[in-house]
RNA sequence: GGGCCCUUAGCUCAGUUGGUUAGAGCGCGGUCCUGAUAAGACCGAGGUCUGUGGUUCGAUCCCACAAGGGCCCA
């Protein structure tokens, strides 16, 4: 059987009949049911990884589909990206911005579209392949114009409602590439245990402060007076020197204690201020206390600065920034980047920039000195603090990471020079200026460039942002309506996320991505900005857009449109950023209809919000996010008519991993291949691992191994079972639509039938709440239920030559049974459950529909379910194996006939349930008769014996006394109170649990096994009229082998000719009708015949003549 | 450094609203059955339920802390 070869049969089938369109095509009127599909980029070949997710996306639509929705499933291509850009310019050759815009932006973004498009035909392949329906004809994709324009569209109206603004921020930086790098490919460049320096700076308390009030400190510090005192000195710590000239204050935590210590220098005494709690960590040299303070109490202190810019020469460019509307920015040209920023607050006394000591929440009593250095040109954490308490800003250091202005460390030039070459120089002039109290080497972990290991700056730089925080409170809100799959993402990692909300930063200064259409007049003093949400209104405004043609929105061509400015008359070009590509993949619900341009109705028909998404985790901050976010900031700038959230159902999926548990990375080549897999074990082996393995938000190990368990453990079983039913159906002509119709009678009948309703009410509900891999588990019991107990059960039911009722039923009943698991089993494992369905179902019944994808999922009849009987057949199941435990343990083999199995269950409750299936007890375990027992100490003996060992030391010469005490107690009664561990009084004595062993042993006549509260004994002594009946068994099974090995037809009617001693001769006449029935004997004879297939046996030690021969 | 998740047999995973006796499959060793047969059943060995505390009459389960792993973010 190849399974593989079976499913590229089906997907033939479904191409020829054209199911997958008929699933939607053919029910105009029913209730769409939305799959959003996060698309992938086809710049690379796809994996398990995607084949994972790609399964979890096609099974809740394919069952929808037969609940009697309309799955809307249109497939999507993401093109746009710094992954794109980066693939393109490794294959040219470029590694710098200015190399790719000498080579050309209509150039590059060209390669760049074809790029994206490279591995298409293998993605289709792979999707088709593992029966993932999804409509890649109509795929969306996110560089059409059409999607770039709804794009357009969306920013528009955040636009007008004054939500996206420019600012600047500290962002990942890699002077090498002079670009930002995403927070993506930021984490791409972690590395471990960078040694970097690690320094403790001195800064010289001034005795002056800022704000109205004089610090509580200063009298601490100075009760003499300032000039009485020894020098005195914030102690701050940095791993950053480079940044120090860039300092404009010291951040302490608010409530922290902080301890004003004095230490012996060469210089004489010095005192320093620093976190009380690393005191002694810090200082490491014998050190005076002298005062302790609590950290507010510093707050507005003046320092005197290290590097003074306004003697350096850095120039003094820029204006003000201001958080604000949209009004605001108009005043402000940042396109020449600035070296110096003011604020206003700073701005009020120009030319004095003071250096003052603020609170801020982000200061660490954990490592450093609980003095935190603040450069607001760099960190971002820094530049909020600086604007929040109205900071100024040094840029002493340009985007390609070199230093401007005339500063001089230690003598040497630092201009034009790399930071990180600078830092040494500054070390030494602040060693040699008596202000670096200690240095030493650092280990951490720090960002690099991932393309070019170059180490990142944080670099305070302009960007786009929208304004998220504004509807934060509403993304909360809306997010506790979606149906997380695992739960806890909605609260957890989600939420989380969702609560630490910082507004998002949309523009790259990058090339092939959505251009942002923001559109700045040139006139210096003017700067005049106009967003556009349309082509058209974009080509109303342009004055040169005829000599445009042919359009494509994309960079270049977009930045060749001017427009005339309202205001000044000037001209207005587009600012060169293009789109952060999540915004793109935000969109989607809107941009893969061309909403509102066409489809004006996507909103209200049913299209949106989508029923279900279903990615890998780190899409939190990715798509789930961005689809998210941006219908929580439509559903603010439009009123509500876009409406959040934009999906109801995710399904959320951990990452896979290989064999070793390590995550599967392309760069580490450790990537199984699909197709290798597929072409193994087949697609649907491959969809049930994935669906059933582990739960859906865990990572899971993964190999190919694993997936050829799946087809020895499930597909094989169901495929067994399924086979079994059609050759014997074939046999007899069985045909389910014209046998008559005839209730189910037998218990086991009516066992699998409630085992088959309660399965598709447990299957019909864990779906609903979105969850089929308990769904898939649960099939899975069934499968191995039906197989090895019903159908096992049954055989005989099946092979015997009538066609009576109890046949007719035990067909109708597997028939049923198969026929609703190939329903549920259709959104698992659709080939297969195609297979069966067609054979099961359309061979018999022309009207049924053509595909089991096309058929009714099937309801669930309360009537036939009955606990009661299920729980009977576990416990038999349960007895019975425990029963060949204790028939094995005495080597008596399950042919040989017993008379009686002894069972004792937990309850009497349970006794009486076992009574309902006991003639299925005693087939299984071929005994004579079934009978319960209250205690085991009916079949078992319990041994006592006094530990001599440590009574003897204990009692000495009353040891006898003890002795004959206990004997005078039952066993049972001892070995009792031993197994509770309770000390058991026996006449004058206590004796300890411990004190006794207790043995157990059969009585003679059992063998017995014993397992949570269950025993079976069966009885060991075999009577004469059951061993000659043994013996009759054995023969039976002698001869069936040789059937076989005669190369008989199951079919075939025989004569059996034997030569045997006396036991056996009785044997045979005693069962010569059981014999010849089971063999398909016509005769049994003593007399050898002519050309009969003759076998000489040993059976039971008795050496037997056996001869087979086909009967006329 | 922060957040979320995971840790149960050699491996992959169940499970427990807290209740005496923790399961499956694979693998290993063995036995058996066979008219589903390139299957099947059964038995055996294999577990400090990651660790330490706490709550409780009782904890693998609840709580706290710790360790290891994964992911996301700094």
């Amino acid at each position: 059987m190849s399974f593989p070869a079976l499913e590229k049969q089906i997907l033939g089938f479904w191409k020829e009949k054209d199911v997958f369109r008929r699933t939607w095509a053919d029910r105009p009127a029913s209730p769409l049911f939305m799959l959003y599909e996060g698309p992938p980029t086809a710049n690379g070949s796809p994996g398990v990884h995607h084949v994972l997710a790609r399964v979890f996306k096609d099974l809740i639509p394919r069952y929808k589909t037969m609940r009697g929705f309309r799955p809307f499933r249109k497939g999507g291509w993401d093109t746009h990206g710094l992954p794109v850009e980066l693939e393109v310019e490794k294959e040219l050759g470029l590694s710098t911005k200015q190399a790719i815009e000498e080579y050309g932006i209509d150039r590059f973004n060209e390669r760049c579209r074809q790029s994206v498009f490279r591995y298409v035909k293998e993605w289709e392949d792979l999707t088709e392949r593992i029966a993932f329906w999804v409509d890649m004809k109509d795929a969306y994709v996110t560089c059409d114009n059409s999607y770039i324009e709804t794009c357009w569209w969306i920013l528009k109206q955040l636009w007008d409602k004054g939500l996206v603004y420019q600012d600047v921020k500290g962002t990942p930086h890699c002077p090498r590439c002079v670009t930002s790098l995403s927070s993506h490919e930021v984490a791409l460049g972690y590395e471990e245990n960078t040694p970097d320096p690690s320094l403790f700076i001195k800064f010289r308390i001034a005795n002056d402060w800022v704000g109205p009030a004089k610090p509580a400190a200063y009298d601490s510090l100075f009760p003499q007076g300032y000039e009485k005192a020894p020098p005195t000195y914030l102690l701050a710590w940095t791993t950053t020197p480079w940044t120090l000239p860039g300092n404009t204050a010291l951040a302490v935590m608010n409530d922290a204690e902080y301890a004003l210590v004095e230490v012996q220098t060469e210089r004489g005494p010095e005192r320093l201020v620093l976190a009380e709690a690393l005191a002694p960590r810090v200082l490491q040299q014998e050190h005076n206390m002298v005062v302790k303070l609590i950290g507010q109490s510093l707050v507005n202190m003046l320092y005197e600065p290290l590097y003074n810019p306004l003697n350096n020469n850095v120039e003094l460019e820029g204006g003000v920034i201001e958080r604000g509307d949209s009004a605001s920015l108009q005043q402000l040209d940042i396109s020449g980047h600035p070296a110096l920023v003011i604020w206003p607050e700073a701005q009020a006394n120009p030319g004095k920039l003071k250096y003052w000591v603020v609170p801020a929440p982000f200061v660490s009593l954990e490592e450093g000195t609980g003095i935190v250095h603040i450069a607001p040109a760099f960190g971002d954490e820094d530049l909020s603090l600086g604007r929040e308490q109205g900071l100024f800003r040094v840029q002493q250091v340009d985007l390609r990471g070199n230093f401007t202005g005339d500063y001089r460390f230690a003598g040497k030039e630092a201009k034009g020079r790399f930071v990180k070459e600078v830092d040494e120089d500054i070390m030494q002039d602040l060693q040699a200026r008596g202000l670096l109290y200690r240095r030493e080497v650092y280990h951490h972990t720090y960002p690099f460039c991932w393309r070019c290991r170059t180490p990142l700056l944080y670099y305070a730089k302009p960007s786009w942002y929208i304004r998220t925080t504004q509807v934060k409170e509403r993304l909360l809100e809306a997010n506790r309506q979606i149906n997380w799959f695992p739960e806890h993402i909605r609260e957890g990692r989600f939420g989380e996320w969702l609560r630490n909300n910082v507004d998002w930063a949309i523009s790259r200064e990058r090339y092939w991505g959505t251009p942002l259409p923001f559109w700045r007049c040139t006139t210096p003093d003017c700067g005049s900005l106009e967003c556009f949400g349309s082509i058209q209104d974009l080509q109303q405004k342009a004055v040169n857009w005829k000599d445009l043609t042919p359009v494509d929105l994309h960079r270049p061509w977009v930045d060749r449109v001017e427009l005339r400015c309202d205001r000044c008359g000037g001209v207005m070009r587009r600012i060169p950023e293009v789109l952060d590509a999540w915004f793109d993949s935000g969109a989607m619900p809107l941009a893969q209809f061309h909403y509102p341009f066409e489809n004006g109705s996507a909103l209200t028909d049913g299209r949106y919000p989508g029923n279900y998404i279903c990615e890998a985790v780190d899409q939190t901050r990715g798509w789930f996010y961005s689809l998210h976010a941006i219908a929580t900031l439509l559903e603010y700038a439009t009123g509500g008519r876009v409406k959040a959230p934009s999906y109801q159902n995710v399904i959320c999926l951990g990452l896979i991993l290989d064999e070793k548990g390590e995550k599967m990375a392309k760069s580490r080549g450790i990537v199984v291949d699909p197709w290798s897999v597929i072409n193994a074990h087949g697609a649907d082996a491959l969809r049930w691992y994935l669906l059933t393995a582990a739960p859906p938000g865990n990572s899971r190990r993964f190999s190919q191994e694993l997936v050829g368990e799946v087809i020895r453990s499930f597909v094989l079983t169901l495929w067994n079972t399924y086979n079994f039913f059609v050759t014997y159906a074939n046999l007899d002509d069985y045909n389910p639509a014209t046998n008559p119709r005839v209730g189910p009678t037998a218990l086991l009948d009516r066992w699998v039938l409630s085992e088959t309703h309660s399965l598709v009410k447990e299957v019909t509900a864990l779906l609903e709440e979105y969850n089929p891999t308990d769904a898939g588990r649960r099939i899975q019991d069934y499968v191995e239920r039906l197989s090895n107990w019903y159908v096992r059960r049954s055989r005989r039911r099946f092979w015997k030559s009538e066609n009576d009722e109890d046949k007719i039923c035990a067909y109708q009943t597997l028939h049923t049974c198969l026929v609703t698991l190939s329903k549920l089993l259709a959104p698992f494992t659709p080939f297969l459950a195609e297979e069966m369905y067609r054979n099961l179902v359309c061979s018999v019944d022309p009207k049924a529909p053509e595909s089991v994808h096309l058929a009714q999922w099937p309801e669930p009849d309360g009537r036939w379910i009955q606990p009661e009987l299920s729980q009977a057949v576990g416990l038999a199941v349960r007895v019975v194996s425990l029963g060949r435990a204790a028939r094995s343990k005495v080597h008596l083999r399950v042919r040989q006939p017993l008379s009686a199995a002894l069972v004792k269950t937990r309850s009497p409750e349970e006794g009486a349930r076992l009574l309902l299936v006991a003639d299925q007890i005693q087939d299984e375990l071929n005994v004579k008769g079934l009978q319960l027992i209250q205690r085991e100490e009916e079949v078992l003996d319990y041994r006592v014996q006094p530990n001599f060992k440590l009574l003897g030391p204990k009692y000495g010469s009353r040891l006898e006394a003890l002795r004959k005490a206990l004997e005078s107690v039952s066993p049972a009664q001892v070995a009792l109170a031993v197994q509770a561990g309770s000390p058991l009084s026996v006449g004058e004595f206590t004796i300890l649990p411990e004190e006794i062993l207790v043995a157990i042993q059969p009585r003679p006549g059992y063998s017995v096994t014993s397992e949570g509260g269950y025993t079976v004994a069966v009885t060991t002594e075999v009577p004469r009229d059951l061993a000659l009946e043994g013996l009759a068994r054995e023969l039976v099974h002698r001869i069936q082998n040789m059937r076989r090995a005669a190369g008989f037809d199951i079919e075939d009617r025989i004569t059996i000719s034997y030569e045997a001693p006396p036991d056996i001769i009785e044997a045979v006449e005693r069962f010569r009708s059981y014999i010849a029935q089971e063999t398909l004997a016509v005769a049994v004879v003593t007399s050898p015949q002519e050309g009969a297939y003759v076998e000489e046996q040993d059976v039971n030690g008795l050496k037997v003549k056996l001869g087979v021969k086909q009967a006329r």
